[in-house]
DNA sequence: TGCCAAATTGACAGCGTTGTCATTCGCTTG
DNA sequence: CAAGCGAATGACAACGCTGTCAATTTGGCA
């Protein structure tokens, strides 16, 4: 039933050795023997076998993404965007939930390389940004890519894949102020994210520009929740100052604000905006629809994956390079302001 | 740095396929040897390599989840669930996504076999609930388990994992007639689904029950998305005579309907009731709080994944219903209502 | 004590690939 | 036309484990 590099070999009358270095696209195979294994490849449909490839390789064919998000259209995206690279290139792809918060993350990620034989890791915040977790992957020789909030790349550009969220957030509340808002709350996401300090940088820098001062008040903190929005909104707005708009560190946070706003019978975006980030589905699902900075995740996640396999096959740095080049990777993302129904002209 | 098999043999004084046999609790090693080969493999941490295992073995160890689902929550709920069983037995899960208008799915799954030797599936909707694919999957001798609407298991009530529906829609219906709704909306799901039609059965037996005539104007087809929340809840409330409760076939179905209303400037609850089904997080997160009815996706899943994981490592059928009912695996779920602040009494 | 069946253990051959290294081929060159 | 050299190809071991079957040990019983 399933054919084997024997019978390809057979078939095409060489050694499965040439079989071998053809689906490899090894170099040192005359243009006409390349044919005929192909050839015979077509033929019977074959498709090396992992498992063998793996046991006998000294490179692996499984990637892995480790991931503690409590956003499921954050993961989905994410896995299927990365699902697409490996699809392409005959890879397999592990999904590693794991938990930010026991640090247990460094013994998964050793079994995962010596019980499944990884390759390479795709790394998704928090720990993209967590040296230890970095400093791990590295000693364990594993080819990573870090998804990261552009401040956390540091000196490690090359395997990083950034989010301007700075630059971002800078549009976000500049949209704001050209509503005319003077007065705009700014709801942080949980501390241990460094995107949640790049958005607040945008926001300042914004406000700075703009000449308007930054009143401490008007920035609580808070983490990437629902609730923690509801909670931050109540607070912002029972103020006796309360702001006239307010950026919500993600789109979750920002539908926890609008269900505060309901709570408290005030009309969106008539007496208050809100934004929000990330451009989750439900930010269309929301009443009004949210204004928000759409964040192509899934194309990150390809180019992400891209860059592991990438580095993964190649031998040096420089043969990484060029292939990157050729595939025109991406490696910075600035998300789009995108806007919907829930910003309006500031009251005041 | 990585042990192998040999290391551990060498250090217990045994041969590698007595450890072997340790590993794999295979019968017929004294237990003082089994002691011993067990410390070794504790002192050496050692782990069984699963490429080596996959190649050599006539079993596997991967397991493979094939979801159509726009739902990331459902999803998600059920990648974890899954994840947990295999974690728990050292197995390895392949996610595949698949597209299921475009009958590829055999051939993926075919694939799958040859490629990544997977030993056994778990099948959500609609590929659980899809002749073709049953036929497949039983064709390539692959363990399953499906995940079907208590409908759709016929014959084959060993290999799914069934929730019904039908009763969960009945506990919602009758919630609402006893808020003395008698004009209640159906919206429909997409037909493919065998769940919509369970649900429809539950609401309709609960209103006859009630001596409630069946008014087909009130029976809205769509597809289980927002969008079709939307239009559908327009629809139903631009008659004549409208009905005073809704009950969509999932939360972003009811969340549309919650939209629609909005844009209407009715009232929730005073003026209508809505509800969902499923429980998704965002049922959480709209205003006013969705009553739905809770399925436990990620219970199902566990339940699911054991169910496969004893038949893959099992001889006979006896031997799997024996490790089943060791496990405590529950295979008929009724999903929960959950009351929160969408519905109240009928206005009438 | 001796014998035998059953229980326990081990030797060895794969599983389907890749890596190493030896061999052969096809040309160029003198 | 033969030598010589790099390119193309192949033979074979190895990867870490399981399955098969043979060898050894154990314990019960006469």
């Amino acid at each position: 039933m399933k054919s084997t590099i024997n019978d390809v070999a057979a078939r095409a009358g060489v050694s499965i050795k040439t079989v071998s270095r053809v689906i490899n696209n090894e170099p040192s195979v005359r243009p006409a023997t390349r044919k005929k294994v192909m050839d015979a490849v077509e033929e019977l449909h074959y498709q090396p076998n992992l498992a063998a490839r793996n046991l006998a390789g000294t490179r692996s064919y499984t990637i892995a993404l480790i991931y503690d998000n409590p956003n499921a259209y954050y993961v989905i995206d994410m896995q299927n965007g990365i699902l697409e690279a490996c699809k392409a290139r005959g890879y397999e792809l592990l999904i590693h939930p794991s938990n930010s918060k026991s640090d247990t993350v460094n013994d998964e990620l050793r079994a995962l390389v010596e019980h499944s034989k990884v390759a390479g890791v795709v790394l998704t915040p928090p720990f993209s940004e967590t040296q230890s977790v970095i400093d791990e992957v590295r000693k364990l020789g594993l080819d990573y890519v870090r998804i990261v909030s552009s401040g956390a790349a540091e000196g490690d550009e090359d395997n990083c894949i950034q989010v301007d969220d700075a630059a971002a957030a800078y549009d976000i509340t500049k949209h704001l102020i050209e509503h005319g808002h003077k007065r705009i709350g700014f709801l942080c996401g949980g501390e241990e994210h460094i995107s949640t300090h790049g958005r607040l940088d945008g926001y300042k820098q914004a406000l700075q520009q703009a000449g308007i001062t930054i009143d401490p008040e008007l920035i609580v903190p808070g983490e990437y929740s629902f609730d923690s929005g509801v909670s931050g909104a109540k607070h912002l707005l029972e103020q006796d100052n309360p702001p006239t708009a307010i950026f919500a560190s993600n789109d979750e946070m920002a539908a926890g604000a609008l269900f505060a706003a309901r709570l408290m019978h005030i009309e969106i975006p008539a007496q208050l905006s809100i934004v929000g980030f990330e451009d989750s589905p439900f930010s269309r699902q929301t009443w009004p629809k949210l204004t928000t900075a759409h964040q192509p995740n899934n194309e990150i996640a390809k180019c992400a994956a891209a860059l592991v396999l990438n580095k993964a096959r190649s031998k040096s740095a420089a043969e990484t390079a060029a292939a990157n080049k050729d595939a025109g990777i991406m490696k910075k993302f600035v998300p789009e302001l995108l806007v919907r129904d829930s910003t309006g002209d500031s009251p005041t």
